[in-house]
DNA sequence: ATAGGGCTTCCCTCAACTGGAAGGTCAAGG
DNA sequence: CCTTGACCTTCCAGTTGAGGGAAGCCCTAT
């Protein structure tokens, strides 16, 4: 298959797929023009990749849960040590991302968003935030 | 004040503050020895953006809420629009995060996580996701 | 005079791509 | 046979929001 094709099947732009070439994560051959060649297992991969990005792992976590899914002998258990760190790093996102919520979100209730200037938003904004 | 001192009373880092000036968002005088010299209204500013970044504005937002807070002629509604853009971006990441952590949490579930190779981390991410 | 801290600019690096330019390749149609 | 268009190639630059570090000036204290 060309790039074209595995871009479709994988569902990763071409130039994505350049790119994790590019930083090793896949090595398709070549053709005698030069154009990239993938097999099957390529595509396993990229897929694999594709997933396994869309749930947020970094591209290093990534390279290594491509390696542990090539270990034949590797342990399930180092598979789920990265995934409860990167389930850590989600929830830790999500609570950081809850606590701007509920700042903004009160100021945003407190806020007229008429016509006059007065505006509690950008009150919250030029002074320290209460608890402080 | 110099850069340190504003730093320290921002909370932002003196690299930041520089990198803000680089961008157009605060524009300090220099000292005949060529140091930012900051006034007290710089110091606000930083602090204003420190927050603004704090709630997780992007740089483009924190220049648009620093124009409203500046202009005594705004409307409330201007600054509450953007506030309520920025409040469905969070939402929206929220939501993402969430999906992410339902199917990681799901698969890290049933993973018995031991010296065995057998990993349905592994076989989740190598295969479509149910549903699809 | 020198040691230290603070300040300056400059350029490189990070993640994870994306866009675009310049040009080679290939199959089909006139 | 030539052209057109789709595909492919490489390379370079830009994105966001800074952080690291080098080389070198400035200022104060001893």
């Amino acid at each position: 298959m060309n790039i074209g094709e595995v871009s479709q099947a994988a569902g990763l732009p071409a130039k994505t797929i350049r790119y994790y070439e590019d930083i090793g994560l896949i090595t398709p051959l070549r053709d005698a023009n030069g154009y990239r060649r993938f097999a099957q297992a390529h595509l396993h991969k990229l897929a694999f990749l594709a997933r396994a990005r869309g749930l947020g792992f970094s591209i290093e976590q990534c390279r290594t849960l491509l390696a542990l899914y090539e270990d034949r002998a590797r342990a399930s258990a180092d598979v789920k040590a990265l995934a409860e760190t990167h389930l850590a790093e989600i929830d830790a996102k999500m609570a950081e991302l809850a606590e701007m919520r509920r700042v903004l979100a009160d100021l945003v209730h407190a806020c007229a968003g008429d016509h006059r200037p007065d505006c509690p938003i950008l009150v919250g904004l030029s002074q320290p935030a209460k608890g402080d």
